[in-house]
DNA sequence: TATCGTCCCCC
DNA sequence: ATAAATGCGC
DNA sequence: GGGGGACGATATCGCATTTAT
């Protein structure tokens, strides 16, 4: 199986920039993405990807044209859950998650905290209650799987300039804080895991034309809860796929579901 | 992200 | 119908 | 008076929407 997450930054946008050829170079069995920035009666068939074996799924925000998340799936799923159950925060259209035997597989679009204090607090207080929820499936004995725009950087490794953006929403202490506590709870940041060294982004801002220099943050990943370990085969980040200011990554997993 | 202006320290 | 202005991203 | 560092504000691009012309 193989799950592929990728910030779209507008699906309609992207579909006009070879998103079709890109799937089918990913080859997901399961496709999130995030900034969807659409709600379900603007679609139109060409978006749908029929003809490649996929069913869409949509969770849309209120707010028109505003955050969002999808999925494809083109393998048999036991239930897709739209939302977090928890109101506040599925306005905004930010959470997926689709189960599959013993797994749950969360998509997820994360609050962004530079537009002052009270969305600095609603992306922490985002953070907590998901990993309270990621935390209760886990003791269940579910296989957990996060996936998305965490919108944070973990370390300096993982962005261009650390020293400027201390004081950047993505870089807070208090927001790297909860992703050490996340690893803390029994979880693992795959792709570090496997290139503990390698200086790799997934996102570059697009207004200083950041991506010509490379100047990026790694703020998108696969985090799984440590049963999941024996099942991983690779995860990828692939830094050349264009369309978006996000790169998409995937995780591939041994078995067909 | 990169470039200003402001502030301040120290010569 | 086209253009300008607004909100958001991090 | 002026060099120079630290720091903060800000203009930048693109998507999608709403409002004006």
């Amino acid at each position: 199986m193989k799950i592929v997450s990728w910030n779209v930054n507008g699906l309609r946008a992207i579909m006009k920039k070879g998103f079709r050829e890109s799937v089918e170079e990913l080859n997901p069995d399961v496709l999130f993405l995030q900034e969807t920035k659409m709600q379900e009666h603007q679609l139109e068939e060409e978006i749908l990807l029929k003809d490649l074996g996929y069913t869409l799924t949509m969770h849309s925000g209120e707010r028109k044209g505003y955050s969002s998340v999808a999925v494809y799936t083109r393998i048999p799923v036991d239930e897709i859950i739209k939302g977090s159950g928890i109101p506040e925060y599925d306005v905004e259209g930010r959470v997926l998650q689709v189960n599959v035997g013993d797994y749950a597989i969360f998509g997820i679009y994360f609050p962004n905290g530079g537009r002052g204090e009270e969305r600095l607090a609603y992306k922490m207080k985002f953070y907590e209650d998901l990993l309270v929820k990621f935390d209760s499936l886990k003791k269940n004995g579910k296989k957990v799987i996060v996936t998305g725009d965490f919108n944070v950087a973990h370390e300096e490794i993982d962005l261009a300039n650390p020293e400027s953006n201390r004081k950047t929403s993505g870089f807070l202490d208090i927001e790297r804080e909860w992703f050490t506590k996340l690893l803390s709870h029994g979880y693992v940041d795959v792709y570090r895991r496997e290139n503990p060294d390698k200086v790799i982004y997934t996102w570059w801002d697009q207004r200083f034309r950041a991506r010509d220099r490379n100047a990026g943050w790694r703020i998108d990943y696969f985090v799984v809860s440590e049963n999941v370990l024996p099942e991983i085969i690779e995860v990828e980040i692939y830094n050349h796929i264009m369309g978006s200011d996000h790169c998409p990554l995937s995780l591939t997993l041994k078995g067909e579901q």
